[in-house]
DNA sequence: ACAGTATTTATCCAACGGGTTAATTTCTCG
DNA sequence: CGAGAAATTAACCCGTTGGATAAATACTGT
């Protein structure tokens, strides 16, 4: 497995130079950067899949085709990798969020938004919340060391602070909630629900993952937020949600 | 300090047979019970601390005062003794929610009541947080084989669902909502701000856990999921927070 | 073409860590 | 009081794992 995987690295990553002149089959080829990549692609796979302490640097290896020795001639050893990961995470949703464009949009269409891309993004891609808790659980130790995360001071808070300040101005909404809470309360509805999704699914006995529980999760998380800010009824913006499937919930044991 | 730790055992723990007829000072006293209880409470620090991964079974018997063949004896392998930490961490907040007791309570206060207690219980108990987090890492592997859980299915959730009911009879509440969504909710709002302290204050660049942060996020709690549920405005709700605090959060950078 | 450097492979190892085995000590009960 | 059971200590075992060293191979500029 590891063996074929690095064979396919040399298929695909060989460069336009490479005529038909390629007389001995050379045993391996240089990329630096496609290595650099792969290993991060598997770290943070490793990672999130085991948290810190259960991560292993040979399976890191193994999944990047790599010999061992690469990611600390790449990156640096096992805590370096993983802040490194953990960065690279952070940079993606940044430069994600940064992308949605907030501002056009009426007060209470922001917020879905906001609260759909949220969600979504936690969706696609759940090794980044399994960093954060394992980050957490390290009570952030990476991540105050870490320079660039830090500079990364998320103008995201702006957007959303411009978004309140014009609903309330509008008098869509009703309290002009600070900034931060609401961004944080938005994350957490999504985050616990999908980070917490196992242990919640045994105790609650139902598959919270399931496409009918995902589109409910959604309605009512939307609701949520948009009845507390604008003091309309949470049914009101519940529309992603058939009333049928309303009742049913109701009823659900 | 283990080793004191241990005398202090034998102290505390010396039988009411323990007359001064202590001829030979015992080099240790049998205290099965106590033995197995200080075990699975070093056990609980340890895996809330470092995960199960990052758990050392050494550290466990050195904090217990013990032997490390002790864990064995009593409780198992580290796998057993890690379920049996989190059973016994789900035991805990089961029982202390019994007593909750909304049912007397009107419901906008009964909802306010389960909120501030679950914020409360999660302050007061964050190895319960992260050993849920190191769970759910796990995808919750032990949980699901564990037969007690099993069959502590949340009574607590009718407890819920009567509340809401009521609220709704009652012309309170606008919205017969599913009380597993709004439990889930509840939780979340806490269970993120709480698990995600750290990397959110390093983040925000303010600290997530002083007092007055603490009891703004109360209030703001309180105030979305009440405004949501009766239709009114957030602002209502937030006695807890001073006006003049309230004007300065919306300032805040 | 070739010398020097960058990249990768192949081995090795010392510390760690979960778990076990065997000996010791304390308690209980006839 | 003394023998057998229960509880505890002490010492060891051995696979794992992060990390290091050295040798091999591929590329680059001249």
């Amino acid at each position: 497995m590891t063996a074929s995987s690095c064979y396919t690295l040399i298929q695909t990553t060989q460069r336009a130079s490479g005529l038909a002149k390629a007389k001995r089959p050379l045993k391996w080829q240089r990329d630096p950067e496609g290595m650099r990549l792969r290993i991060l692609e598997a770290a943070k796979q490793e990672f999130s899949a085991h948290g810190l302490a259960g991560a292993r640097v040979d399976r890191i290896a193994a999944k990047a085709g790599a010999n061992k020795r690469m990611l600390y001639y790449h990156v640096g050893n096992k805590d370096e990798l993983y802040l490194a990961v953990l960065e690279g995470a952070y940079d993606k949703i940044r430069s994600e969020e940064r992308g949605l464009d907030l501002e056009h949009l009426d007060p209470p269409e922001a917020i879905r938004r906001l609260i759909e891309f949220t969600w979504n993004y936690f969706l696609r891609n759940p090794e980044f919340l399994s960093l954060l808790q394992t980050e957490n659980l390290a009570r952030a130790k990476h991540l105050k060391k870490s320079t660039k995360v830090k500079s990364m001071h998320s103008p995201f808070v702006e957007m959303i602070r411009t978004v309140v300040r014009r609903g309330v101005d509008s008098g869509d909404f009703q309290v002009a909630v600070d900034p931060v809470q609401l961004y944080i309360s938005i994350a957490a509805l999504s985050f616990f629900y999908l980070s917490n999704s196992a242990t919640l699914s045994v105790i609650f006995g139902r598959d919270l993952l399931d496409k009918k529980a995902k589109d409910e999760r959604l309605a009512h998380m939307v609701g949520l937020v948009l009845a507390a800010l604008t003091g309309q009824s949470m049914a009101l913006f519940e529309i992603a949600k058939p009333a049928q499937s309303r009742a049913s919930v109701v009823q659900t044991a």
